[in-house]
Parts: C-alpha cells; structure tokens; sequence
DNA sequence: TGTACATCAGTGAACGCGCGTTCACTGATGTAC
DNA sequence: TGTACATCAGTGAACGCGCGTTCACTGATGTAC
C-alpha cells in the first residue's frame, strides 16, 4: 500500500504527492483493524499527517471514504479466491467450488475486519460498478462462484436445471458460516475447528446444491 | 412490554415504578428500529422520560443495557421459533429443520434489527447464561436446532454418525442467507424471492447435511 | 398510631471526548504569452 | 527564459453535536421502636 513513511514523518513538501491513496491506506488499515465503524475520517488524515478537512480535496465525505475502502476490500477478497481457484485448476469438478469455500473462510478468518468492511450495509458487491472491485480476472467475488458453479454443471456434478440461482445458495451457506464464527455463536471456536465445520459445510453444499 | 405511555408522558410521582423494564423497553425499541448501534442509553432515558444519568441506578452502563436487550432479542428469536415448530410438529422427519430454517428466516426479515441485535458482536447465545434468553421451553435456539436435528435422526433422515456438529452447519447455511438478504449483496431481493431461495437452502441442508 | 432515620431512586449540572464538516485563508504548481 | 495569473491542494480555526459518565444533591419510601 504505497509508502508506509508517508504515514508516519513529516512531509518536507507543502503538497502531500498522492493524498488520496495515503489516506485510502489508512482507511483500510482502519477497516483491517475494527471493521466498518473503526474507518474514521479524522484519524485517518490524523495517519496520512494532514489537517482533517483536506480529506475532502479527495473524498466528498466520510462515507465516500467508506465506500472506496469497501470496494478495496471486496478487491482483496476477489484476489484471494482467484489464486485458490488457480491453485486448484486441475482438480475435479467440485474443486472450483471448494476452492471458492476455502478462499472465502480463509478471508473472514484472516482479516475478519476486511471482511465484515466487505459486507457492511451499503453499496452492492455484486453489481459491477468500480472496477477496484474485482481481482485481477475482473471478476468479483460473486462472478467467480458463478465460474466455479460453471465447471461442476460441466463435471456433471450439479444438474443444469438447478444452476439457475445456485450462487445464492451456495453463497448462503459459506458466508453463513464465516459470520458465525466471526461473530456469532461459534466465535470461540479455533481456527483448527472452524476449518472442520467450513470442510463439512463444503460437503454438504457439494451434495446438497 | 408493558405500558408504552410510560415513555411519552411526563410522570406524577417521583419514583418511576418500574424504570429498569422502561428502559429495557426503549431499548429493545431501538434495537429494532436500528439494530445494536441504535441502543443509545441517552435516548432510552430520554423515551422513558427521565434524566440521562437516572440509568445507572438499573444498568452499569451503556453496555450493560445493550447485553440485555441482546438477550430480550434472542428470547423472541426462540419463541418465533417455538411457535413455527409447534404448527409443524405434525410433519415429517424433517420438519422440524425446516421449521427451524422458516422462523429463522422469518424473524430475520421481518426483525431485522432485532436479529442484528441478537448477533452482534459480545456474548455467547450458545452458552446457556440467563434465563431470558430462552423461549418459553428454556431452550435457547440453538438448543431447538439440536431437537429438530434429533427428530431427524429419528426418522432416519440424517445418519447417527453425521449428526455431532450438524448443527453448525445447518445454521451456517440458514444464517448466511438471512445476512446476505439483510445486509449483503442480496439486499436487493424482494422477501418472496428471498423465501424461495431460503426453500432452496433448506432443501440443500436437508439432502447435504 | 406516630416519629426518627436509613435507604433507595430519582434530579441537576457538568465533564471531556472525538466526531464530521464548513469557512476563509495561503503556499505551490502549471500554463499562456 | 521570464513573468502574470489561474488553479490546485493544502492549512488554521472553529462550529455544533451527541455521547457516556461522574458528582453532589434531594425527594420518596420503608422500617424500627
């Protein structure tokens, strides 16, 4: 994320050089953090070493800050499913789709304030909208389940007449498993347990779809 | 709920009768309208007509109150579900799962705020803790996803070996959907197509588990 | 039945805090001639 | 190559806001004798 110093010394310069990525930066250092709620405006020019109000040379508001810290977020999820799904190229039919399940817990599990920043209220993840949004195939995260679905009705895993809305189902129950654990019910499970429970999930979402 | 006039005209006595369940009230009130973040104690005490500080005799603090209103939202989650699951006692092995599954789904949609109350972040609902948290069987609801599993283990629907654990990744599935539909990417969705989908999980859950 | 007094449940006033946002400004930069 | 000037990207100071929480208080209630 650019130059971390900028963050932190004195600029010598009066113009800050590329303000609105340092304090896009924090933002997600912010979100990484605490979530959502923790993406504060002032303190993120308090980061960037700037006065509060010339965040608004960039960003019309603290939740246009919001926003684009989402769309990093979502961004950095796509990316994480796309090396799992290339790592699991050669698998069999259901391995795209595993791959996606794998990609996804690791996420919330790993960055779980990224992650809870991706899903926070507003704006639409699977509306294409910003670019930032997507990984490097420039897909988002919900077109790349759509892929993963693609090759198990190839694999002849999953009848072509129940594709049609699979990506919500199959969605449903990963996320569902990835919220619990985050902050749910299941919060104190270890990463050892809640890995078990996503290879399950993963089962019955392969059997069940 | 008790007596909602208590919270709009100004008292004659000087002792308020009952303020804790007042401002428990108000801010269950709250919750709904607003989910965990909208349970402020000044408006509480405000909407109980009665001055800020006057909290603190009933709750040690703002958190205090929300844990209970957390509680209260968790209890009319289990009683939603108590409800659904009597009208469907008659049915078959699965039944009760999908009972489960429909109230769940229901409260989600219908409570939104409630639910994200009842899931936010501190606590343990799984943990048997207070009482209030419990419909009234006393079973909080993951409690009465576990009956539900048992009755289908009975009818053979689920074998005996896979039933340890079943719980979590049946609720995984029933929760995501609910989150993705109050505050992800299918926000969009009108409720009949989010009941549909939830037919899909269910039915994905029932064949998977 | 009446009085003294401890306890309880409110009031009144104030605190410090950090937030988002607005205003008028000034230093730095780039462009036209 | 040098100068005038518009534009851009920051500064400085302040705003009002609502929040949670603390303090010393007082009115109302219940209990002992």
């Amino acid at each position: 994320m650019t130059d971390a110093a900028d963050q932190i010394r004195p600029r010598r310069t009066y113009h800050h050089g590329d303000l609105r990525q340092t304090l896009l930066d924090a933002g997600i250092a912010l979100a990484r953090g605490g979530g959502p709620d923790a993406v504060v405006l002032r303190e993120a020019t308090r980061r960037a070493g700037v006065v509060p109000n010339a965040a608004y040379r960039h960003f019309a508001s603290r939740h246009a800050l919001l926003q684009a810290v989402r769309s990093a977020a979502l961004a950095a999820l796509a990316v994480a499913m796309e090396k799992e799904l290339a790592r699991w190229r050669d698998g069999g039919p259901s391995a795209s789709m595993r791959a996606f399940g794998t990609a996804y817990l690791r996420f919330a599990l790993t960055e779980p304030g990224l992650f809870r920043t991706a899903f926070s209220v507003p704006g639409d993840p699977e509306a294409g909208g910003s670019p930032a949004k997507a990984g490097r195939s420039g897909l988002n995260p919900f077109q790349l389940l759509g892929v993963a679905l693609d090759r198990m009705v190839d694999g002849g895993m999953l009848p072509p007449e129940r594709r049609p809305g699979a990506e919500y189902v199959a969605w449903s129950a990963v996320h569902g498993l990835a919220m619990l654990v985050l902050e749910g019910p299941l919060r104190r499970f270890t990463r050892v347990e809640a890995r078990q429970i996503g290879q399950r999930v993963l089962d019955m979402v392969e059997k069940g779809l």
